[in-house]
DNA sequence: TTGATAAACGGACTGTCGGTCCGGTAAATT
DNA sequence: AATTTACCGGACCGACAGTCCGTTTATCAA
């Protein structure tokens, strides 16, 4: 990749959070804003990025890298609580990322699951399920976990306290992996 | 309402049910394919519904209505059981409606949960909850549930043979409820 | 240093779609 | 039959995702 291309992808991605970070509702953001914010053209976002579900996924992507950082941290803390712990920084994740989740969220298709960052999750949250009471419906389960941390549900849940849904969170966790999960 | 009206917003309904059945993704129905195939002109369309999300939720929440009146039958059933099947009576209906449901739950804003058949399924599933676990997170824990049925989940699950959805969302039920709730 | 080459650039352009507007049409009412 | 008034349809508009192509510039070999 040639030195300009690289720095421009960086500029784009960066204006583009910026703007996503600012606004409330992704549908705000167009391409043509994100490209004026980058000062670049907006051949070259179409080119690096292919479209606009691209583009939303490279940033969602880099951001999660954090997450997945301090989950891959926690491999080596106790096992009870592991679960509790990812739901709680998903959650975490999924607030101080909102409109950009949503951007992810909504895009058609299957796009909420069509993205790294969701596979790995989901494999990692199987795992733990299964470890916790056995193979049956456990990639359902493991679905259905992070179906409750849906970016348009905390989004709908607006005025809840963190903290009242991080509670929700803690009784659904306990109720699927047993209480001696927390 | 005058009768032409009447029948002319009928026309739109029954149009816009078949081609959402005959869709794979809601993207591909326009508005102007609605009117055209319900042989009125564009203006009707946004006279009667305001905008697409309106006429969306009003053809969703016509054929919600089955469940609903499913959902009022099954209150003199016993008790047990009435969680699941409730949310499989749901899960069917988002099976049948696949299209149609992922163009009301991909509509931007809060739209998944800003319709009154979200509501009621919601606040049934709440008193439900407290019936069998007392009121701790009982709103959330209905929310959670809920999720477990959205669409591009579904969708994302659509290699799977219903039975298998059924036995996971059946697994969750039986961890959030408790197992006497089977 | 320079010249050739291919990658990258940018912004004008296109097609589509949701939504609006308004001159015409026909129900309803007397 | 005349009048009113809600309703109709489709031409029109603005916005946006995505494309195209003439121009620029990084790279590298001579």
């Amino acid at each position: 990749m040639r030195a300009d291309a690289a720095r421009n992808r960086e500029a784009v991605l960066r204006a583009a959070g910026q703007l996503f970070d600012a606004a409330d509702d992704p549908e705000q953001v167009s391409m043509d804003d994100i490209a004026a914010a980058a000062g670049v053209g907006k051949g070259t976002l179409f080119r690096r990025f292919g479209d606009r579900a691209g583009l939303v996924r490279d940033l969602y992507e880099e951001r999660a890298q954090r997450l997945h950082a301090f989950l891959e941290d926690d491999r080596d803390r106790p096992a009870a609580g592991t679960v509790a712990r990812l739901m709680g920084a998903l959650l975490r994740f999924k607030v101080e990322n909102r409109t950009l989740a949503r951007a992810l969220e909504n895009m058609g298709g299957a796009s909420p699951y069509t993205n790294s960052s969701y596979d790995r999750l989901h494999s990692r949250l199987e795992d733990l399920v299964v470890e916790a009471r056995g193979p049956e419906a456990a990639g359902f389960l493991a679905h259905a976990l992070l179906a409750a941390t849906r970016s348009d549900l905390v989004e709908h849940l607006g005025d809840w306290p963190e903290e009242r849904l991080q509670e929700g969170l803690s009784a659904l966790v306990r109720s699927v992996l047993g209480p001696e999960s927390s």
